[in-house]
DNA sequence: TAATTAATTAACGCATCCGTTAAACACATG
DNA sequence: CATGTGTTTAACGGATGCGTTAATTAATTA
């Protein structure tokens, strides 16, 4: 599979606020679909289509008991992101430096 | 403004490889649209529309140069989308950290 | 001013997203 | 077998995304 293709499913799946606050609660662990639907104000089929959103790009997995598919968080999929994230981490990160730095002089100067 | 639709814009922005292409370009610093557009195998409105994306999740900022219009990298946009990833992180990180546990342990029985 | 270069906006077509309600499916149980 | 509960699929409508070409704006230069 393509990496860029999975990118592509992984952020479009994470743009929504559904489907970021469904893995939130996952992080939390195991639940039902009508329990992830519970605190979202839209129906159980939309719910539902999110959950196959997530499942698509490798976020979360769903089992099956009795009539019951508990979804679970797929660490492997934020991983993925995370390691994208990463890529850019050095970028923010020296500007992040620096202020620390300017921070650190000017305390120096006025009360160190 | 509301984090949830900063996160919606950032992550929507992040999902299409081109947009992801144009952001990889100016990790190496600043670029005129003409020549984010060169590599991309698209005509030069639609790398233009791809970099208001960008402009809207607040990913990158664009500057003026005679009738040039230099792009660069905003770093706390990514800062905002590894912050929102970093909330997980010890999720895979633990699964990690058993994994590296599990080898540690095989290892120590074969040949430690 | 006229012509050139860089970039954006306009207008269009096609596909996908996202919500809804209604229907269907899967399993449990009386 | 019939009924109830949990979940998914179907069908529809409206909005948005993404690419195209043609036209427009902005700044440079002859």
């Amino acid at each position: 599979m393509s990496d860029d293709r999975q990118l592509d499913r992984l952020f479009s799946a994470l743009a929504h606020p559904a489907r970021r606050a469904i893995l939130a609660r996952l992080a939390a662990g195991e639940a039902t679909v009508s329990e992830l639907a519970a605190p979202l104000d839209m129906s159980l089929p939309a719910v539902s289509r999110h959950i196959r959103v997530l499942r698509g790009a490798g976020l979360i997995t769903s089992g099956r008991s009795a009539q019951f598919r508990p979804c679970r968080l797929e660490p492997h999929a934020l991983a993925t992101v995370a390691a994208w994230t990463d890529q850019y981490r050095h970028i923010w990160q020296a500007r992040f430096d620096a202020m620390e730095a300017v921070i650190r002089i000017l305390g120096d100067g006025d009360d160190g």
